[in-house]
DNA sequence: TGTGATTGTCATCGACGCGTAACATTGATG
DNA sequence: CATCAATGTTACGCGTCGATGACAATCACA
């Protein structure tokens, strides 16, 4: 599931520098030398984010953003704008138009990886506010609770935890010794067969709103938490 | 209804861009560069809401936050910490000194004024006139008093405040620490069981109205005040 | 200074959740 | 279809945590 980010930046040497620090985090990274350029790539291949300078050539990266914004092909697309110092306090319409975030320059690789990253967890259901939502459950991290629609579902905190877990981590399957280290702490000894049976109670906890086969055996393997049936 | 927030911050880059942020968002930006600042700036005109870095040159983020919490002035104001690589400590010890909440750096300056609104939105019952209402419950701060309807509940002085604290700030679990630092002040000490004991004797007092069932114990963690059962 | 209210601490009791074993069921493999 | 492995299900004992009531110290106010 690698990322695919469209670097818009009319400096090659810059452009190359993003598009090696990207891949080096494990994204894939498409490059365009001006909006013209940018447009057609994105019709080409829908990109998952898109950075974008600020200052370019013909179209300004303003612009561009306005301009995606009003397409329905991205208008989903986050976008982080690369701005050089100064320039933020007098043109930073950006926010207004539909900006995700931006970056200073200079900045570092690592700085903006991370941007990247949090940008892309954000626009996937994360929005920071510790409440993580799917497929009708809901969890409420401050709060320490659980919702299916809007009825408030009691639970032990044992498959709180779980809960948790799975719900942060879908549509992929964990091991009991996987599950025991993520939800009961590297530290602890417990019996693999232990997760059966919390698992057992997780599935008896969620069975009134019939979500508990959102808890799904993978024989041989473990379990996966899927929306799915 | 323009809010003050106090931005404790020595980077200056980052601190402009915050503050940049806030008054686009209809805020006013105050800012420090450190905490013998900080605290100038508040004793000068008082804000809403103070971000505060964890890493400050000289006192920490964390020792200001302490020692704004046991200020009378300050006690009141909601506080939320900017950590860097915001690890399983850093949120522990922040939670623990009686911060509101944390952001994670780096951070879209999006998510930033969402978090700040949540804060101000839950510490805000409060229309300024120092009442509070919430699920049948009314605070009239000035007064001291406490109406269940248009009752008057008799409660007594940590009683009140410890309400205080829940109803302005509902639906979120707090350890016994937390409500400790919260209610207490943190230049006190007695023991995390003395918690207990006076959640007890303020479900007693709400027992008469049938709104004992708004303090919520949450097993392993703290407890919490909710509207819904 | 006296009296009632308020507060912090402690000991005790009970409830709850947890881990484990024992047994039942299902699935795979030949 | 026989057999073994993997998982589902249930019951039980133990330990931990929270609830509760009692008590002594302190505070506020007459």
């Amino acid at each position: 599931m690698h990322k695919r980010i469209l670097i818009v930046e009319d400096e090659t040497s810059i452009r190359e520098m993003i598009a090696f620090a990207l891949r080096k985090a494990g994204m894939d990274a498409m490059q365009a030398a001006d909006a013209r350029a940018a447009q057609l790539a994105i019709v080409e291949q829908v990109p998952d984010l898109i950075l974008l300078d600020w200052m370019l050539p013909g179209t300004s990266g303003l612009e561009l953003a306005r301009r995606l914004r009003k397409e329905e092909l991205s208008r989903e697309i986050p976008i982080i704008m690369l701005t050089a110092r100064g320039e933020e306090m007098d043109r930073v319409n950006g926010l207004e138009a539909g900006v995700d975030d931006y970056v200073v320059k200079p900045f570092s690789t690592r700085e903006l990886i991370a941007r990247i990253k949090a940008v892309l967890r954000r626009s996937q259901g994360d929005d920071g506010s510790g409440m993580v939502e799917l497929g009708g459950l809901r969890i409420d991290g401050p709060a320490h609770r659980v919702f299916a629609g809007d009825e408030a579902v009691p639970i032990g905190p044992t498959e709180y935890r779980l809960l948790y877990f799975f719900i942060t981590h879908p549509e992929r399957v964990y091991s009991r010794t996987q599950l025991l280290d993520h939800v009961w702490g590297g530290s602890v000894y417990v019996e693999e067969r232990t997760v059966d049976v919390h698992i057992r109670r997780l599935r008896k906890t969620l069975e009134p709103w019939k979500l508990d086969d959102m808890v799904q055996t993978v024989r041989g393997t473990g379990y996966r938490f899927s929306i799915s049936a």
